[in-house]
RNA sequence: GGGCGAUUAGCUCAGUUGGCUAGAGCACUGCCUUCACACGGCAGGGGUCGUUGGUUCAAGUCCAAUAUCGCCCA
């Protein structure tokens, strides 16, 4: 193989195949010596395109999905900096709060260290080496793919200017009244301990069972002797938070129970009995599961369960808190009437606690009975155990007023969403209305219905790595309250948060106040960033560290938790581009002017409601209603070979390194963009590479404890069993550790075949084309090719062309990816290496305006090419440059340096040919007709054959100057005359066509078998279109132009046939 | 429970508003190591388009049921 040493101006000998790792080194320097995806503010006038990354989180490397998704950003930004575009694609990560802290705490507790020994400062700094580690990792994995970010902008969500614009958006939310702070019923996750946000809650079936509990009445039985009322729970534990037991107001027993109570036992407490609509019947007969299992009582705990919580709100239930932040049974939350008895359960966890409560009952014969349930339980999406409702204080950001949630709807494109729900109000208040557009259309519903049935997002999280939340609070007595904050109250209810004007106030921060007791008010005091507060026009504004100082002076503590991560990934397209300031961060003045709205946002269909509505919702209120993208483009999921979504828990991600290493990143991102439809998702079937032997092989599955096909921890190789290795599962899952003898065995997967063949097609069809062009040659330098005056197959070549790039054009801007692989496929391997190419071996070497041509075209190749294939494309493109010379009128191909920089081809409609593509076709169906014979009668390839034409045909040959000839070996061509004795006939457009010269001695047995099957076909064929003209139906029915259509293949179809029966004949 | 999507060749997938003999890649068969490419060329075999019913001159495509799988929401 020859070295692929490198010339001063980029050229490179080229070997024989295509070796990527070699041109993805050398490509990449070259793209970072140019600076060549760095973007800086248009010039007035200069159309823009710009893309923001879907931040990838810090947890861990990156995996097929985010190389999918960022080829795509890929494809799109080249192909629109080629246009000429002022293109920005924004790089950077995601410091993914909950998730980072918890591998952190997990690689901690590996070393046997705690999180809270360790402390908040110190866990931090831990958890900042995390990042720091896969920051890197993740940011070489996108250079290694070729995507090209500017990564002089590269942000990470906790950079000073992410934070500067989380605290200024937080402070304008609070101080408009936005944010509030509350007690309610969170999603608690008491593994990790925090709250999580209504998206971040999985539902999993589970196995479980229905108890049936007797509760007695109070103060003797009814009428009819009836001692107890029977509740049906799937949580017995919770029922030491009881507070009511409720009963549809339609149940028969409703009269009878009217005013009595019951003694919760255990507890003895006594409890009301209410009628609420919320409580389904029992009905044994009934198709719905809930109604089979219902007692018709339901047990009412307003503390742990959200349905229950809105019933005591209809009832103005106590709300009885029984439990701690770790899910066991305390008094210390809220709960101030523990009997004797119930004092047993206190310290149990709430698993213990089940166990213990429904022995109890048992025991004192007041269990029903007990039933196998399926029902499906809300699991910690990172922890994974079963989520607990639990009251606490926490911030919320009033998602439902019409300010967010009525702004998100309006942005929707309005032949996407004709009709606001009720209460939204119609488009046209302001700039972004209607211009927010979804890809495939569908997505535009699910977006829309998920905002018709938003709650307030609950945005604080019990953890430490994060924004910390910008607020101080004290609790102060009504008694040692100041006037203002008293004054403030006056306008309020418990519970509800009134703006205090007051010293803070005056010194630039906001100030709220509400009752959390009867006696006891909560100030609250958000302070903005640094920036903010001297800019602020308050009276006495001072300087962030000041205000800080002096309201901790006060009494106030900052609140210790840190931001829900979407809050800053919601202003990902704003603060990356230096909102709010972008004066104190200068090099990214200009930015948010030319770059936002972004071109579009595309990404996976999961995160439409936690990401895309909250940065729609963000960028309008804080930008007079200028959306972040108008366009969003949802992908298809990559799924593994069994239909599993890839997760790190199954370890069935695959490194884009893997397929690079196998493939090249040319052909990981052309079999990626090939795979992306608009509906289905991809299965990908992956293999093992033995790093012993090299062997691909299929690995070895498990099944693991929950059931999934999984890739086995540790395999053997198929030629030695002897030879061990580790999967990536074994790895991911930590089940087995690579070591000399058995090392990690990398990943691969046939599917990126097609990418890597298609990528060395390139290379070598260029190949030969180096070999038959020198540009420097005086006769070519300066010549313009007329396509007019042009060969045939030049003109049809370049007809193609045209055609292919109008085509590109126009898939681009519909986001359909497959399809642009495919025309890129079809045009260069099928039209350009396998016609044009075969189709002017022969002229090529003399005929001077081919050459133009050729060069020109293989040019346009590597441009049309680049967006999808960057990396041979550049490698290729100096040793085009070097050799092409001369211009084709009409094709507008301007040097550049790089390709990468160069100009997308402008093909002018001059140079469409519909009718050369139609005789083009013509030639090439004689052509394969002719090779179909040759193949049959086992012609050796080299051997020249003679043909012999009628006129018809002759003028097709004529006119395809020598395009038959190349493309069926064809020696001589002579009318239909000189057909010796024996010669074989093939039938073309009702013609006799005789082929001679093809073997020492024909097989007159193969070619009557072969004319029969031919006979055979056609008279089917010419059946079926007479029973499809027969049919008046679609005679007087069908678009006449279909008739008459149908009219001329029944036609060319019978001339066909008899034309073939006369060769057998002749036979 | 609601919504969305899928079911087409052995495998992985295309098939735009209904209209040429339903296509591609891989795999398979035969021939070819021809001076761009065996990561290749040429030729070929292989599909009752999940099932049932309907609309239509015409259904893989539209409608209705139904089965199976996946995802999202509750």
């Amino acid at each position: 193989m020859t070295e692929p040493a490198t010339a001063t101006d980029g050229r490179a000998e080229l070997a024989k195949a295509y070796v990527p790792a070699e041109a993805e080194a050398i490509v990449t320097q070259r793209w970072q010596a140019a600076n060549a995806s760095h973007a800086e503010p248009a010039a007035p006038g200069t159309p823009t395109y710009s893309i923001v990354i879907p931040p990838p989180n810090v947890t861990a490397a990156l995996h097929l999905g985010h190389a999918l998704n960022n080829t795509l950003q890929d494809v799109l930004v080249r192909y629109h900096r080629m246009r000429g575009h002022a293109t920005l694609w924004m790089p950077g990560t995601d410091h993914a709060g909950i998730a980072t802290q918890t591998v952190v705490e997990k690689r901690l507790l590996n070393d046997g260290i705690k999180r809270l020994e360790l402390g908040r400062d110190a866990f931090i700094d831990k958890t900042q080496e995390w990042k720091d580690e896969y920051e890197a990792i993740i940011l070489s994995q996108l250079k290694q793919m070729g995507f090209s970010c500017d990564w002089d902008r590269t942000r990470f969500t906790m950079d000073e200017i992410c934070t500067v614009a989380v605290r200024e958006a937080f402070y304008r939310l609070f101080d408009d009244g936005l944010i509030y702070r509350g007690k309610r019923l969170v999603n608690w996750d008491p593994a990790t301990r925090t709250a999580l946000s209504d998206d971040e809650v999985e539902m999993e079936e589970i196995d479980g069972h229905m108890w049936y509990l007797r509760y007695p009445i109070e103060g003797g039985p009814l009428d009819d002797g009836t001692t107890h009322v029977t509740v049906a729970t799937t949580r017995p534990e919770t029922m030491l938070g009881d507070t009511a037991v409720a009963l549809n107001p339609d149940d028969p027993r409703a009269e009878a129970l009217r005013g009595r109570r019951v003694v919760l036992p255990i507890v003895n407490r006594s409890i009301p009995i209410v009628e609420d609509d919320y409580v389904v019947m029992a009905d044994p007969d009934s198709t719905e599961a809930k109604a089979q299992y219902a007692s018709g009582f339901l047990k009412v705990t307003p503390a742990h369960d959200p349905n229950d919580w809105d019933i005591g709100q209809r009832h103005e239930l106590a709300v009885i808190n029984i439990m701690g932040p770790d899910g066991s049974i305390s008094d210390q939350y809220g709960w101030d009437d523990v009997s004797d008895q119930a004092r047993a359960f206190v310290g149990m966890s709430r698993e213990d606690a089940r166990t213990a409560i429904v022995a109890w009952f048992d025991d004192n014969d007041l269990l029903e009975q007990v039933r196998n349930y399926t029902h499906s339980v809300g699991h910690s999406y990172r922890s994974h155990v079963p989520i607990e409702p639990w009251l606490s204080d926490q911030w919320y950001v009033a998602v439902t007023d019409d300010k967010l949630r009525g702004s998100a709807l309006r942005a929707q494109n309005a032949e996407q969403l004709p009709d606001m729900p009720d209460g939204v109000g119609d488009r046209g208040r302001s700039d972004g209305d209607g211009s927010l557009t979804f890809y495939p259309a569908r997505y535009a519903r699910t977006y829309a219905s998920w905002h018709e049935n938003i709650r307030d997002w609950c945005i604080s999280r019990q953890l430490w790595w994060g924004h910390q939340i910008p607020v101080w609070l004290r609790i102060v007595d009504e008694s040692d309250a100041s006037a203002e904050v008293i004054d403030a109250l006056e306008r309020a209810g418990i519970d509800q948060a009134e703006p205090v004007q007051s010293e803070w106030t005056r010194r630039g921060a906001a100030h709220h106040a509400r009752r959390v007791t009867a006696t006891e008010i909560e100030e609250s005091i958000c302070i903005g960033p640094d920036a903010a507060v001297r800019r602020s026009d308050a009276r006495d504004a001072t300087t962030e560290a000041d205000l800080v100082a002096a309201v901790e002076a006060a009494g106030y503590t900052r609140d210790p938790d840190v931001l829900d991560t979407w809050f800053s990934s919601a202003l990902w397209p704003m603060s990356t581009m230096g909102w709010p300031w972008s004066e104190d961060f200068p090099e990214t003045e200009g930015l948010l002017e030319s770059f936002n709205p972004t071109s579009v946002l595309t990404t996976a269909r999961e995160i439409i409601t936690l990401w895309v509505s909250r940065m729609v919702m963000f960028n309008r209120y804080f930008l007079d209603g200028q959306l972040p993208f108008t366009d969003v483009f949802i992908h298809a999921m990559i799924q593994d070979g069994h239909g599993q979504k890839m997760s790190k828990s199954l370890g069935n991600g695959v490194d884009p390194r893997d397929i690079i290493h196998s493939h090249g990143a040319d052909a990981l991102r052309y079999s990626l963009v090939q795979m992306t439809t608009d509906t289905q998702d991809v299965r990908m079937p992956v293999n093992i590479v033995c790093p012993h032997t090299g062997d691909v092989f299929e690995p070895e599955f498990i099944t693991n404890a929950s059931g999934y096909t999984v890739t086995a921890p540790v395999q053997s190789s198929p030629s030695d069993p002897s030879k061990k290795m580790v999967s990536a599962y074994g790895i991911a899952t930590a089940e087995a550790a690579a070591t000399d003898d058995m090392p990690a065995a990398r990943n691969t997967s046939a599917k990126f075949d097609l990418g890597r063949n298609f990528a060395n097609k390139v290379w070598n069809a260029t190949r030969f084309a180096l070999g038959r062009l020198d540009g420097t040659s005086e006769s070519t330098a300066n010549r313009v090719v007329n396509a007019a005056q042009a060969s045939f197959a030049d003109r049809w070549i370049l007809a193609r062309l045209q055609q292919t790039v109008t085509e590109i054009d126009s898939l681009m801007g519909r986001y359909q990816f497959n399809q642009i692989a495919e025309t890129l496929y079809d045009f260069i391997w099928r039209d350009v290496s396998d016609r044009y190419l075969e189709a002017v071996k022969a002229t090529i070497d003399t005929d001077v305006d081919q050459q133009v041509v050729l060069g020109a075209v293989l040019d346009a190749v590597l441009r049309l090419l680049h967006p999808v294939c960057p990396f041979v494309t550049e490698t290729l493109w100096p040793n085009v440059a070097a050799v092409r010379g001369g211009s084709v009128a009409g094709l507008a191909l301007p040097p550049s340096e790089l390709v990468a920089l160069a100009a997308w081809p402008v093909a002018d409609d001059s140079l469409a040919d519909p009718a050369v593509i139609a005789d083009f076709d013509r030639a090439d169906a004689l052509a394969a007709a002719i090779r179909t014979v040759r193949s049959e009668q086992q012609v050796k390839p080299r051997r020249e054959i003679t043909m012999h034409v009628p006129p018809a045909v002759s003028a097709l040959i004529d006119t395809a100057g020598g395009v038959v000839e190349s493309l069926a070996g064809i020696g001589t061509v002579d009318d239909a005359e000189g057909a010796p004795p024996g010669a074989n006939i093939i039938v073309f457009e009702g013609e006799q066509v005789l082929l001679s010269d093809m073997v020492d001695a024909a097989d007159a047995g193969a070619e009557i078998a072969r004319l029969d099957k031919r006979i055979d076909e056609l008279r089917k064929q010419v059946s079926g279109l007479d029973a499809r003209l027969s049919n008046a139906g679609y005679v007087d029915n069908a678009p006449p132009h279909l008739v008459d259509e149908t009219r001329q293949q029944r036609a060319a179809a019978q001339a066909d046939l008899e034309a073939t029966q006369a060769a057998r004949s002749a036979l």
